[in-house]
DNA sequence: GCGTCTTATGACATCGGTGACATGACATCG
DNA sequence: CGATGTCATGTCACCGATGTCATAAGACGC
């Protein structure tokens, strides 16, 4: 591979001006410029990385861990592979700084974490980005304190910088616009209970009932997801059938995913029910695939996985640039998404929903 | 950060010494080793890739591009996303070797591969990957000779070395075993006729019948997928509700990927027809969050994005390592899945399945 | 006891760029 | 006209590793 000497010696002039001319920090003859980039051209000279890092000790690079990209294949977690949103938008906010984001997967195993943060350490990352698979808590091994770190979708109890999804708001707004549409008898078919966004989701289940003046009723929640087990079908299958066999049955069935959403479309029509004029079935994720393909096409909450992404990103590089920004801060900064309102659910009650105002517009 | 200078100071050694403790390249003396050892600890030291690259020459990083990560958010092509399980199938290839994967994503914009190109050549990658969103022809910029690169799900006219799915022989395999299951009146429901795979799909479809001595019939062919269009679902209405009204309707829909199978699931029900029993549907790629969510689970043929990354993957580091085999190469190498038999087609005969081996375990 | 070999270590040049500084040729100004 | 400034270019050291060669201390064989 070519090196700026040997430019040098075919343009006839001295490596620091062929450097001058690649950079651009210092004035060069018309005439001497020309000729450098024809030599370069003719050489196919492609500047070395390592050897401009060696001096200037700013690589340019921002690493990202994710297990985004090898999940989709595992026993499949709780929901999809959305994280990979996640990254796209972090993608799309580096994109336009002028730096190189560097993706590593962890394969699924976080054991090789480490393997990772160390490779990336070597070639000397400007910052760190860590995104869970889904909204959890995480403990990273010790980064040195001079390498920036934003965790996306996850955080941890030593209060490095997060950005997390807004469960509670989430779950809260989705409630409050079902009992804007005439709902009462809203069940809540949820995730496994270990996950931290089962117990946020809840609260906000909740708090849009009580805010409303409706009675919690246990009876209308039940965890029927088992991560995806053979038996999961079976386990909705029978919980909705309890549900539907009350004196005072659901009008509508929230589920804890869109995945969970598509069972529960095959279950009610194998038992005849008609969507959504007899019953009303709405999700959590916005997965579009599936709930904008299924018929009707499915009422659900938009998880901005994207939005995650940008905000970690922009966090990173202003704690980059700027070394003001703290490194460690008090709380995760939650990003909620809006309802998004399909037909899979009735609306009961012709009421002034735009009032509301549930839909909102502020993920961009 | 610290330098091997700084951890010889504290060890009261010399540079190279340290060297040597990092590579084990040469006998260091046990007490020495441990000194160096804790100096190395005591000052975190990691070693400058980019300063061992110098004097190397050797990068060890793979570059991979790809639309993978971008693409979902687009207005959604062809199929899904799939093209993330040939990333996978890199990952895991490459990760065995020793050397460092980097992925660079296209943002959904072709016009920045060349400067995604010119990013990983400056990092002095050993080799480059491109990956495709779905089966297509494509022209990449050209590339240094000395700096091998394989085509994954894609291929070029100027013979780059390619890895592509069978498409022909997966329709094929898919209608023997419809053929198989008793099925005579196959009606097939096309991706859109501009995409390599169509062509070699319904190569294979043919292919099944004649074999079989089934005469085609283009009434059960049609094109239904207008790119997630809006009317995409009216247009699959009309055209299922034409082919049943038939005097002789087709017993199974095929569709031309899962994704059309869950709306066709929708508009079979709403029409208040049971599956399998009424009518069977099988799809394609399986999309597995789809294909075994459904209710029944969708038939369909596996769609081998991981083996493709896998065998692209082993082939750019043969090129790597040993310079004999060839750049160019003749044909791209075709990589065939299984069809996966699950409970959305009826079995209408009772025949000796088996024997036809058609459920194949040749891609691992 | 001396030559030879192995072990353990250091001095120094080198990889490919860039920062600091120097130099020569003009242009401008008081 | 000499002082000063700007432009265009070159010289040289340096970034942090590692390859080459040198050197010193023991171990071994005869």
């Amino acid at each position: 591979m070519a090196t700026i000497y040997d430019v040098a010696r075919i343009a006839g002039v001295s490596a620091k001006t062929v450097s001058r001319v690649l950079n651009g920090d210092a004035p060069v003859g018309r005439e001497t410029r020309e000729l450098v980039a024809k030599a370069m051209a003719q050489l196919g000279y492609v500047p070395s990385s390592a050897a401009r890092m060696m001096r200037s000790n700013k690589s340019g690079i921002v690493g990202l861990i994710t297990g985004a990209i090898s999940l989709p294949n595992e026993p499949a977690m709780p929901s999809g592979l959305p994280d990979l949103f996640i990254v796209q938008g972090i993608q799309r906010a580096i994109e336009g700084s002028g730096k190189t984001l560097m993706i590593a997967d962890t394969g699924g195993r976080s054991d090789r974490i480490p393997h990772l943060i160390q490779t990336f350490l070597q070639h000397r990352v400007e910052g760190l980005i860590y995104v869970a698979e889904y909204h959890q808590k995480v403990t990273l091994p010790a980064i040195p304190a001079d390498t920036p770190i934003v965790l996306a979708n996850c955080f941890d109890d030593i209060g490095t910088p997060s950005v997390v999804p807004d469960d509670a708001r989430g779950q809260h707004d989705l409630v409050a616009r079902l009992i804007a549409a005439g709902h009462r008898r809203i069940a809540y078919l949820t995730l496994p209970a270990f996950l931290v966004a089962d117990g946020l989701r809840r609260q906000g289940y909740r708090a849009a009932l009580s805010q409303a003046g409706i009675a919690y009723d246990p009876v209308l929640v039940e965890c029927c997801d088992l991560g995806g087990r053979e038996d999961e079908t079976q386990l909705l299958w029978d919980t909705i059938d309890r549900m539907m066999r009350l004196p005072d049955p659901p009008t509508v069935l929230c589920c804890g995913n869109d995945k969970m959403a598509v069972r529960v479309y095959g279950i009610l029509r194998s038992r005849g029910l008609k969507l959504p004029t007899e019953i009303s079935v709405a999700g959590y994720d916005n997965y579009r695939v599936m709930a904008e393909t299924l018929f009707p096409p499915l009422t659900t909450v938009d998880l901005p996985y994207a939005a995650i992404g940008v905000r970690a990103a922009q966090r990173l590089l202003a704690m980059i640039s700027g070394g003001d920004t703290p490194l460690r801060d008090t709380d995760p900064m939650l990003i909620s998404g809006p309802v998004c309102w399909r037909g899979s659910v009735m609306e009961r009650a012709i009421s002034n929903v735009l009032s509301l105002n549930v839909i909102r517009e502020d993920t961009k």
